[in-house]
DNA sequence: TTTAATT
């Protein structure tokens, strides 16, 4: 029996249902309702979704065109956080295709600075074969000029002029083509071939970037910003151990290592003012962790085939090696690829510090003589926090910056058993810090660093506050013992005496 | 001079 959709699509398939607002709900067996889509619908890509809206709330957006199939936001794995982004798709071919055009860089969303995003999946074409990046264009161009260059070649599917923040061309572009024959005429002609008003010389006309070129390139930046600032020798070491591999051409484990060395040394780099880094550092991390056995790759020890970097301390490196063999972020066998191991893993992933239980109580004789590499000191700081990350999986909604509304003005307190006291705080922090190291535990309605008043320098001390129990808690757990440069933060409940006062 | 994001 063939049915007719709310947008009057013909549909082959079986007995459909409607609701009470007529249209189509899909194929009733029994009871259930199972959600049918065209054999030819279309899976979208949604971007520039504020990180604050879930499924609930884009449904109502989206359901306008059509009755949706699946509509899913993606999220980070680990951390689970919200990454801005979608898939939809929709029972109907048709109302994709509607959806596109009415939505398509066509409003912006409440805190976004870019106009929302509506198109096909990356799943549904072929890859990125036919894209091309256009380098070396007059700051003037806008997407016209740069469409008329190209649309001699072939069909323009898409034609973006790269911008800041701003809305000022950042000199380059990508467009692509419905077929990779197509792009590559257009690089065969236009490639050096002009110089644009304004550009330092000529178009640049090539394939974009695949991902994973992308990756390393990300990789390489930060590498070398890192560089800039380094205090230690060994940074320079991984990095030079770094750079020698993607000379070479990097293979998938190779780009594991690298990630991992980039991690490294964010975390170290970083844990003294910025343990926002460290944190993304543990996310990158998981993304290479890991080589196909589940064996950790231990790229820095002399046997591993890469030339030890001239200026690293040889005997500084296993101790790299083994902590990142021992731990991972999720709880592994305790395999290190040959490294000896005499460490005891515990069973809830999160590894201890010399001087504190396993149960995580303070015995407060804490900097042991044994942990002196200040690498592996910072390194340790990452992974107690990254060990512990899951467990603040489930309250994470709102996501880091970009949210002004949950900015706090003043102090506030939270319900009893939600206020936490923070000790041994970097100097440098103030508030919003505090406040994005405590974020990934859940809603923070107050973060407050003390000041001296008469010196404006922070006390080295704070408060946050949750809205509920289990984020403080989670908090506690994942950040207590948190190193920060040689400094351990303390995280504990604050006490209730202090309740009524603001401070 | 390689995007903000692609389960």
């Amino acid at each position: 029996m063939a049915t007719v959709t709310a947008n009057g699509v013909q549909q082959e398939n079986g007995f459909s249902t409607t609701n009470s607002a007529g249209r189509m709900n899909g194929l009733m067996i029994g009871q259930n309702t199972i959600p049918m889509k065209d054999h030819d619908a279309i899976k979208l890509f949604i971007g520039q979704i504020p990180r604050n809206l879930e499924e609930k709330d884009l449904k109502p957006l989206f359901e306008e065109f059509g009755k949706i199939y699946e509509l899913t936001v993606l999220k980070d794995r680990f951390t689970g956080m919200h990454k801005g982004c979608a898939f939809l798709t929709y029972c109907a071919r048709e109302s994709a295709l509607k959806a596109q055009s009415a939505l398509h860089e066509q409003k912006t969303l409440p805190g976004m600075n870019r106009p929302i995003q509506v198109k096909p999946a990356d799943s549904e074409g072929r890859g990125e074969d036919r894209k091309l990046f256009v380098g070396m264009l007059g700051k003037q161009q806008s997407e016209e000029d740069v469409r008329r260059l190209f649309e001699t070649f072939g069909q323009i599917e898409e034609c973006t002029v790269l911008r800041g923040p701003d809305g000022a061309s950042k000199g380059c572009a990508f467009v692509k083509f419905s077929s990779h024959a197509e792009a590559q005429a257009a690089i065969n002609s236009l490639h050096g071939g002009q110089t644009m008003p304004g550009a330092s010389s000529s178009l640049v006309v090539k394939f974009a970037d695949t991902d994973k070129e992308r990756t390393l390139r990300r990789m390489h930046q930060m590498a070398g910003q890192l560089g800039i600032f380094s205090p230690m020798t060994i940074q320079f070491g991984a990095y030079g151990a770094y750079s020698h591999a993607v000379s070479l051409g990097s293979t998938g484990e190779e780009t594991q290592m690298m990630q991992q060395q980039a991690a490294l040394m964010a975390a170290t780099q970083n844990s003294y003012l910025n343990p926002m880094a460290a944190i993304a550092a543990a996310q990158m991390q998981q993304m290479a962790a890991f080589n196909v056995n589940g064996l950790v790759a231990a790229p820095m020890t002399p046997s591993s085939g890469t030339s030890t970097p001239p200026g690293i301390n040889a005997t500084a490196l296993p101790s790299l090696a083994a902590p990142m063999g021992v731990n991972g972020f999720a709880s592994l066998p305790p395999q290190t690829n040959g490294q000896p191991n005499n460490e005891p893993i515990y069973t809830n992933g999160i590894h201890p510090y010399p001087g504190e239980t396993a149960n995580g109580i303070h015995l407060y004789s804490a900097q042991s003589p044994t942990v002196t590499d200040p690498l592996q000191q910072a390194y340790a700081g990452v992974q107690h926090y990254a060990a512990a990350y899951p467990a603040a999986y489930a309250p994470i909604s709102q996501a880091f910056p970009q949210q002004p509304t949950i900015i706090p003005q003043q102090q506030r307190e939270g319900p009893e058993g939600c206020n936490l006291f923070i000790y041994h705080l970097p100097q440098e922090f103030g508030d919003a810090e505090l406040m994005q190291m405590f974020l990934p535990f859940g809603n923070v309605i107050s973060a407050k660093v003390f000041v001296d008043r008469a010196t404006n320098q922070s006390k080295c001390f704070g408060f946050v506050s949750f809205d509920n129990p289990s984020s403080a808690q989670a908090a506690i757990q994942a950040m207590n013992g948190f190193q920060i440069g040689m400094k351990r933060l303390k995280v504990q409940l604050k006490r209730p005496k202090d309740a009524n006062r603001p401070y």
